[in-house]
DNA sequence: TTGTATGCGTTATCAG
DNA sequence: CTGATAACGCATACAA
């Protein structure tokens, strides 16, 4: 007994200053007087664990406690060929839509097992197609992406044949697993909205690289007289550009995303008489903003939801692949204060 | 000629449709009828690389892109005990305050050839523990964790001896290499702009739970009269909270937070007699809200910079370790219109 | 029920 | 300059 807790206590010393390299089968192996392969079986658990001799079964898990065993991913990854992580590559992290919708996948994988590798390609293609490569090299299991490339062919380049995918937020034609919102039917009714203030000439800014964006721009620009025009990457500055570049004064400026929409407010500088803006999903929404603003917000929980849920069914049925059918959520229009205090005219 | 295209086009189909599995070493070295291990050198290049036949390394290289040989990174790190990846844990990747940092991180990492693991604890510290489990089992080379918990013992309990590893925005006692603003200087900068415009009483709404927050939340209270205090996690909800339970009205709420804030001006109704808010870090900064605003803006750049250097020196410098001190960055005050249209008392 | 042997794809060691 | 061969740590088919 006393020897057993020396022991214990030594081993405890020893994994906690942690001047040895951490135990493997092997190791625990040699401390029960067993081999690799039982040990690996007893700490499998599930059907072949239990297969195990109790007794043995007990020492085991009482050495891989007392060496503090802690199985090697890599070592299994490379074996298995399975990770049990999956990559969300989103187009700009530091976008609150996309950051909200990582936080919430990440939760939603966490539950199921999975860790998330959350990767950033800043809107640029080259750097996409560099992480897709990096990822297919490092096997993992599944693949969340916003691409910033529009045909399937650009995008599958880099991406291994069967891998579990799901795109989010941007659709890619002839890609079946995917979520995104209905972009026409949102901006039309972000269209009718600003119709009932009475809003007929607008200014746009675009980012027209963006599926998602000009499905948007296009949709708005059947509705009102277009009098003014910025297309760009899908950042803040584009924005700022298209409020400084405006000749004539607008009734609305029509942004294709939140981050658009900064930009062109951080340059308002007439409080009296601001511009009605309309954009997508801003975040937090600007109540009390003296900008009438209407806003047009996808449902991001059911985004992150929807798509772990796509992709959770790939992982599960092996050979399903990319079968199934896109699923297509329903944004909701939100207006604040100064927007509501506008006359509507009819 | 002709055979060697019709060949390359017919691996390139191959490749392409992706019929069979990745190339591997011994594939292209069958394919240049010599060894793994010349293979392994060519395309290692450096040192060993140059040591070899001109003309086996164009013949190995040829094949490798022939054949579309990617090395398989998971065996690559098995062996080499080095993955390439640092891994980023945040309290809060929907805090737009940390995913801009994380967007910053990762381009800087990128830059040098290293891809970045980003994780959230959601500002709680078992997962937290869980994801720096996690991480040790995944071989990565470096971490940079906004820490949840407040001991060197806590946080070090899954962190692998000598790991590079430099703290974020929260300090620990007994840990050097970290890097965060001075709270106490930026919060009396904070205050002495309140005290400008005659702030007397205030509210405060504060994570007691994380250091950072403690301490702005103390210093301020030195310099007014705290009427009201709400305490919770860093998170909207807690401002929220911290509004609704105001009895008495203060000249100014302080939330020790952008989310807070958020939380607190979600909750504002009455526009023509808004309180003060004093926060940090607020993006995008609120100029327009009609809510008089001083907000202490942290150097969001250069803290992703810094910290991204201080890894880098302990990634290169295999054995220095935890040594060096901690950077401490400075905060800048901004205030919107609103509160520069306070008038000024003395 | 348990042990032996083999392979995952690389890099590193040691001979030639 | 090059080629066998042994690890890395784990899982598993096959034997016993």
């Amino acid at each position: 007994m006393t020897s057993k807790m020396s022991l214990a206590i030594w081993y405890g010393v020893a994994l906690h200053f942690s001047c040895m390299k951490p135990a493997t089968l092997v190791d625990i192996a040699r401390h029960t007087k067993t081999s690799v392969s039982t040990v690996s079986r007893v700490l499998a658990g599930g059907e072949v664990g239990r297969r195990i001799g109790h007794d043995t079964t007990q020492r085991v898990r009482e050495a891989a406690k007392l060496l503090g065993y802690r199985p090697n991913l890599i070592a299994r990854t490379l074996r298995t060929r399975r990770s049990h992580t999956v990559a969300l590559l989103v187009s700009d992290i530091a976008n609150p839509f996309f950051s909200s919708i990582g936080s919430l996948v990440e939760q939603s994988l966490h539950q199921q097992g999975y860790s998330l590798m959350l990767c950033n390609s800043g809107e640029d293609p080259q750097r996409e197609q560099e992480y897709l490569q990096l990822l297919a090299q490092k096997a993992i299991d599944g693949l969340i992406v916003v691409p910033t490339v529009h045909t399937r062919n650009e995008l599958m380049q880099n991406i291994p044949h069967g891998l579990p995918l799901v795109l989010l937020d941007r659709q890619v034609e002839g890609i079946n697993s995917s979520v995104y919102s209905d972009q026409e039917a949102s901006t039309n009714l972000l269209a009718q909205t600003l119709k009932r203030v009475g809003v007929k000439t607008i200014a746009i800014a675009v980012a027209p690289s963006v599926v998602t964006h000009r499905i948007r721009g296009e949709t708005m620009a059947a509705w009102f007289e277009v009098i003014s025009r910025e297309e760009g990457p899908p950042l803040k500055d584009t924005g700022r550009r298209a409020f400084i570049h405006l000749s004539a004064r607008p009734d609305a400026i029509i942004c294709t995303n939140n981050a658009m929409a900064d930009g062109v407010i951080e340059c308002i500088a007439d409080i009296n008489h601001p511009p009605i803006i309309a954009t997508y999903d801003a975040l937090p929404v600007p109540h009390l903003l003296p900008i009438p603003m209407a806003i047009a917000m996808q449902d991001i929980p059911a985004l992150a939801e929807e798509c772990v849920r796509q992709l959770m069914r790939q992982l599960k049925d092996e050979g399903y692949g990319d079968a199934g059918c896109p699923t297509v959520l329903s944004a909701r229009i939100v207006t604040n204060r100064a927007f509501d205090a506008l006359p509507t005219r009819v």
